[in-house]
DNA sequence: TGACCATATGCACATAATCGAATATATTAG
DNA sequence: CTAATATATTCGATTATGTGCATATGGTCA
């Protein structure tokens, strides 16, 4: 972006790689993986998905070269190849809080008052 | 993401703006838009896609809080209303051309002899 | 070799997303 | 009010995507 124009074939391309980050089950796996290559019965047992979806998913992710693999005996190390994804996730936490941050000015009617700084890089955490 | 464990909640919320992403129809609406605010009927003539296409879109981008609107007489002007989603195109476009030389890399042997420093932002462009 | 384990893939099904055509809504002008 | 224009929405068809189950593949070990 950033004044050019993209192509629709690049454009494509984008989009299928947003798409590729537009499933939870995809993030989790490489959220896990951010701490460090693990196998894939590792990610089954941290993520509570089915072996079959896992490696689906991953089969996905490695196409799309954001993980890679490495055999060693009968298991399959997976870890992450482009770190930019923890980059692109939380330039959307960001996006999202302020989206939601607007949404609640918009209802409740400016009730924090905190002006125009919104607190940055709190995002949302904090399990449920 | 940075060493924060993410709810599911949280999670899909954050999977459903990479989808929200990962259309080429609304990437080019919002390159579009990028120079400014653009009524229905320009984005239209703009992007070459149907009116109702363009409408839908712009739904889902205005529901998501990507772009805003202002009426003014009969039309609907829409402008940006984030610019990250630019910031994240960027990135993308980072990650995908690292992704292709890589794969280059795999392919042919290290033709292009740029060592790890990959040339920054000539991203694609040029039209098809 | 065959038993066994981890991982990958194929298939059927359900669901989500997109599109095109038609139509509804909103706004202005007369 | 009606006509005209811009935008939004509905509907049906089509396609993409995800899941669960079964099974195939690839590797180790006896």
């Amino acid at each position: 972006m950033s004044g050019n124009v993209l192509n629709d074939k690049t454009l494509e391309l984008i989009a299928e790689r947003f798409r590729l980050l537009g499933d939870p089950v995809r993030l989790r796996l490489l959220q896990t993986l951010e701490a460090g290559e693990l196998s894939v019965a590792d990610l089954v047992a941290a993520t509570g998905a089915a072996q079959a979806s896992v490696s689906k998913h991953l089969q996905l992710l490695l196409r799309g070269g954001l993980v890679q693999r490495r055999r060693q005996g009968m298991f399959v190390y997976y870890s992450v190849a482009d770190g930019r994804v923890f980059e692109l996730c939380d330039v959307v936490c960001g996006s999202l809080t302020a989206y939601l941050e607007r949404e609640l000015e918009q209802l409740g009617g400016h009730a924090g008052g905190d002006g125009e700084g919104r607190t940055p890089g709190h995002h949302d955490q904090g399990n449920g």
